[in-house]
DNA sequence: TTTCAGTTTAACCATTTGGTTAAATATATC
DNA sequence: GATATATTTAACCAAATGGTTAAACTGAAA
């Protein structure tokens, strides 16, 4: 066999452009060429390693949806008070919507052309035992049964906690696009992202009510 | 002038059918001949009224903006019970997420590939004065001031209304997916999509926190 | 009924796109 | 160095794509 041992192997350094390609454009967008320049090799290797754009595609969902998901594992198990837990989810979440916004991108990309290679990637592998929404819920029943806080729908919590950091995408996509179109001062909205996890935990705890 | 009168002009129903093909395809992935079939006329015809792909998608933009931002013009301004007014925010954004979740769809697909166009249809035209959050922080400035409420960020509780409100729009997308990816019940998901309103709005006002 | 601007069609076109192939080149093993 | 296998390249291809054109058709006004 005679094996090349490159820097970074081509096949790999294919998978990463077409990731990029993919992250820029969408699947429709990208263009095969694009991707071997990006890759700097013959148009003819994608072909060689992936036999078609499709295959690409689904590894590079695949890649950037196994990167996601490990991502989950990292919520502490185990933390006394309930904010530091709500915290620590909302860290996870802050953490995949800075350092992995272009992997969610596609993510997002794929799920609205119908995600039918996401479905099937998430499917395979059995990926989703990461997604432990279960030790919340768990964590979370105790601190009610020890009348730590009152008691409420704990799906819909979850829910509540993670989209409520979604700005924190968002902003990272079009922040210069908001700060333009609605006048909004750049320091400002940087403030605003800064102080987002701060503020929801607190609206989170006590609401607005005063009591 | 030998004008035709159909039921539907011809250019209208171009424009209607762009709009559902970039609805389901995006910018990228939609086909001017798909276009043409689905508005059933001769693809000349495309190039008659609109002259090219990027016209009609800049057409299609901006009635759908137009849409959506006429919507926000239907929060009731003055309501007596700080609740009612988050509700009609509440509302209003629960409309656009059910009623104009494919709108909101071509938007999003939009601001994913730059939002180069979504800017250009947003500063002109002044659509933006419909967009009257300096409303809601003056009413809630209000509520403040008559110590109804605790004085929390304004905007940032804007921003925990809208975002909590997105799983309704997400739901409209991906809930089939959802049923079968992780095994939810559709029921189970379908109530959860109904209570949440009534659920985000306990939880703005009064937290979790037992006091 | 002639006129003429507005509308529609079929056929056509240049370019782009994803994909393919045969030949050339590199590399490990013997 | 010979051999076999893996890798790379340039050239090529069919299909699809957005766009264009000349000619035909339509209907209201003169």
């Amino acid at each position: 066999m005679a094996v090349k041992h490159d820097e970074v192997k081509t096949k790999d350094r294919i998978l990463k452009a077409a990731i990029e390609e993919f992250i820029d454009h969408g699947f429709d967008g990208a263009r095969t060429q694009a991707i071997a320049d990006r890759a700097n090799v013959n148009k003819a290797m994608l072909h060689y390693y992936y036999a078609s754009k499709e295959n690409m595609y689904e590894q590079a969902i695949n890649t950037v949806v196994t990167a996601i998901i490990d991502k989950f594992g990292k919520i502490p198990a185990v933390q006394p008070q309930i904010e530091d837990r709500i915290g620590s989810v909302m860290d996870v979440y802050v953490d995949i919507f800075t350092d992995y916004a272009d992997y969610f991108k596609i993510v997002i990309y794929e799920a609205m052309r119908g995600g039918r290679i996401l479905k099937k990637v998430l499917l395979s592998n059995n990926l989703l035992h990461n997604i432990n929404i279960r030790n919340f819920i768990k964590y979370f029943d105790d601190q009610v049964s020890s009348g730590k806080v009152r008691k409420v729908d704990k799906v819909q919590l979850f829910m509540s906690i993670v989209t409520q950091m979604l700005p924190v995408f968002i902003a990272g996509q079009i922040l210069n696009e908001v700060v333009d179109v609605f006048g909004v001062k750049k320091a400002i909205a940087e403030k605003f992202i800064k102080g987002r996890k701060k503020f929801v935990l607190d609206l989170i705890m006590n609401g607005i009510r005063i009591k």
